[in-house]
DNA sequence: CCAAAAGTGTTGAAGTTACACCCATGC
DNA sequence: GCATGGGTGTAACTTCAACACTTTTGG
């Protein structure tokens, strides 16, 4: 494992990095989590960023991927899947981004390609704070997001298109929600996710179908309706499910 | 454009690598195209490699990409797309892979990620051949591979994986076959990408709904069966049905 | 009693699967 | 004339999209 009490100058690849494009869900809409890089970059651009950082030597891209998010949010074993390697040579030119770099690397002006990941994280288990990486972090929602530092805008754009194209596929989204949640919670994320709204009644049939879901006998309490039956994910299900072989969700 | 009669090391970044899977089609089956690193390997493992090289500082992933492909097959502009990054540390330490780095390389220690493009090229198009990369070229069964150079392996089995879904998507097939062609050969791919057979009379069905294909008045000449039609791709048909939103081809 | 979201079934259209025989050619 | 792959239609079934009203709660 990388030590970070020694100087990881040594250690650190100064070509290669890893970006995390962190999901959450606020029971409204997709989220993502910020750095803030601070005063350093204002005036000049986006004080927004994607997590990241250089790799070291001695791990490989998904322990990096995995150590980020980490260091940033103390959670570990999250679903994390790459979305691809981003790296024009320009992509540091920004004035910002260049001044931020100075701040941070040995070696700013170094070509970088970056292997980005998305992963998907419970909201309610992770309260954004300052840390190594950021002055502050914050949950966006994805929707108000138009620019962030280096091509990071760009990364989150494909890390949101792998995973709609994944959640069509496989029941992913469960990582984003709480242990216990409604039908329509999990109809609001699957539309926020595929950006388009999703017929009620036909969502309802087709999630249920599936039988990964186990309905408790608990309602919510204090809402101001007719309250919802919870339901938790029933993984026991899925993996039945994943071997007699299965890949298609269809929404 | 990097320029090769310069001392290259100069440009070349020592920590990230290309490598091109480029699949063809034998008109039989799924083939992709292998460089043979020749005796400094015997003895000791794989001959057989992908094709790739270190990237240059001032090109982007995807030129250096289609730089590779271009410097082995003289193909340009061909169906390129991103498999994602790899670079297990210990992904150069076969003895076999080792001696041929110290070979090649200026530091052949270090730590390399490599990106992985896959590319679809009509076999019909180009002939192997020995080049700056190898000492020798050639199209080999992907059924037929069960271990190359490095984590070539693994690389083939993930561009192979993106293909299979791809294929589900888009008309991407196409690139494989010679122009004209016939709805068998144009079967038999889609059997070979996806490993699975499919039923003739529906394939057609769908593949004719689709309506991106021509047929010529042409028929096979010479063969002892009933000759077929031949047909060719209409990219014209293709943009349209692109434009109007379309993205399932459902095989 | 009002507002708000939960929950529930049916129908018509489209798509999917499975399946068997005749045809045109080269040898 | 025989071997080979080309080419064709239908019926049963499943899936999909569209759509409106009643229920339960808090305030």
């Amino acid at each position: 494992m990388p030590n970070n009490t020694n100087n990881f100058s040594l250690e650190l690849n100064p070509n290669v990095s890893v970006d995390c494009v962190i999901f959450g869900f606020d029971l409204e809409q997709l989220t993502v989590l910020l750095i803030d890089r601070g005063e350093i970059s204002s005036g000049f651009g986006p004080r927004l960023a994607l997590p990241g950082n250089l790799i070291y030597d001695n791990e490989n891209l998904d322990m990096a991927a995995n150590r980020v998010l980490d260091e940033l949010t103390g959670l570990k074993s999250i679903y994390l899947e790459q979305v691809g390697a981003f790296g024009d040579p320009d992509r540091i030119h920004k004035q910002s981004d260049q001044a931020w770099l100075k701040s941070i690397r040995a070696e700013p002006e170094a070509r970088v390609i970056t292997v980005a990941y998305y992963s998907l994280v419970p909201m309610s288990k992770y309260k954004p704070q300052a840390s190594s990486f950021a002055k502050n972090a914050y949950w966006v929602p994805v929707s108000q997001i138009n620019e962030l530092a280096f091509d990071h805008y760009e990364i989150l754009q494909a890390a949101k298109g792998k995973l709609k194209q994944k959640i069509k596929i496989q029941p992913i989204g469960f990582n984003l929600l709480p242990t216990k949640f409604t039908l329509s919670q999990l109809h609001r994320l699957y539309e926020s996710i595929l950006d388009k709204p999703l017929d009620k009644r036909n969502f309802r049939r087709k999630i249920l179908k599936i039988n990964i879901l186990s309905s408790l006998r608990e309602k919510q309490r204090g809402v101001p309706h007719k309250p919802s039956l919870l339901y938790e994910f029933n993984e026991e299900k899925y993996q039945e499910l994943t071997q007699t072989g299965f890949d298609n969700f269809g929404f």
